[in-house]
DNA sequence: ACTGCTAAGTTAACGTCGATAACTTATCGC
DNA sequence: GCGATAAGTTATCGACGTTAACTTAGCAGT
């Protein structure tokens, strides 16, 4: 074989390392049930280096797993908004960002549990919920709230409260279906909690 | 000292010590993050017993601790009732079911995290979730549905389905005070998922 | 080209965990 | 009393997270 895997980093290069461990943890991550379950020594084998070179990078294995649900729901914001740029219509992009979020929470459970669902310990501090909700396009909702309500489409109240409270019963939505996913739902669950909070937020016509 | 504890209890008698690893258990849940933390040997000190007689009670950790929480979370049923008797209105005993229902949840997160936001595995089989939802009034909460539409008060539905949709938005609102009680929430955050979900139930008057 | 510094790793070990096989002993029907 | 067996214990296993101590590769300065 003429590809050798370089045995070690160059001088100032090591952090790349933190980047591969935070790949391979989140795709260690699809293999599992818990964020847990994945083990640093079954890290260490993947990347090919041994446990405590991970000890460089992460203080603990909690950290590493939250960096590395992070990473994994990073990609949510892009694929959550390529689901939702046809959408013009406001009401008919809100509802489609609620379903394409429930649809990529169901389809990756792992990091979203560990850091929507966990014990508070465990899923970071206080600073980093803030860019969770970043990550999975809580601004983007409150955007689209905005205009909504200067079209008057809207009750007058502050967007970021209505977001709030729209997010967190789309939220029990994701959160029930991770984690009973046998039983069965009905189909439109997560259209009838929508049709719930679109009629507080848009007058019937 | 007179009282000297049984080293062994009587022939047939050996169920006790189930009864008594459960309690146990829900009480040291009390004192951790997350049901897991609960270690099998500080469960058998905490009993007085070694780990393996734990065993004869129980196939393995999981189960434990799914038995446990439910045993926890079964007291839940009873106080949840006993916050809502005085309440004869339908929609204000609704209301204050989903009340009594978030503090309960808020009190006991270890137990509550367990059944309805771990992994699938964890939370045991599809069987016993119709015995949590049981233990934490979703069948109350349907009966009051079922006479608010006798009543008149509500479109006419299925309320079993009408309650899945409220209590997903309410297990919403649990669910979020649970992974991150730090966060400041609305004050009101509970109460406006429930307007909302009384705007659908009972036609604005 | 050598040398010293230090980043980037490895080896080895500790204590704790869940689980189980093999053994002991107290209780009870006869 | 005497087996049978329920109710335990002892001892041990492999896997886990974590860390101290050590090694070695890369680079700067001379």
């Amino acid at each position: 074989m003429s590809t050798s895997a370089p045995k070690r980093s160059p001088r100032g290069q090591g952090h790349l390392l933190r980047d591969e461990i935070l790949e391979v943890t989140a795709s260690l991550m699809s293999t599992v049930d818990n964020a847990d379950d994945v083990s640093v020594r079954a890290i260490a084998d993947a990347v090919g280096k041994t446990v405590p070179a991970l000890y460089q990078h992460f203080g603990d294995k909690s950290e590493l797993l939250t960096a590395a649900a992070e990473h994994a729901l990073n990609t949510m914001g892009a694929e959550v908004d390529a689901q939702v740029a046809s959408e013009t219509d406001i009401d008919r992009r809100l509802r489609a960002r609620a379903r394409a979020f429930v649809e990529f929470a169901t389809q990756h459970p792992v990091p979203y549990r560990h850091l929507f669902m966990s014990s508070p310990g465990a899923a970071g501090t206080t600073d980093t919920i803030d860019l969770m909700m970043e990550s999975v396009g809580f601004s983007k909702m409150v955007s689209d709230l905005t205009e909504a309500r200067q079209a008057g489409l809207m009750i007058d109240e502050d967007p970021e409260r209505v977001a709030l409270v729209l997010w967190t019963a789309v939220h029990g939505v994701a959160s029930l279906f991770i984690s009973h996913p046998d039983l069965d739902w009905p189909d439109d669950l997560l259209e009838r909690v929508l049709d719930q909070h679109a009629f507080g937020l848009v007058p019937r016509s």
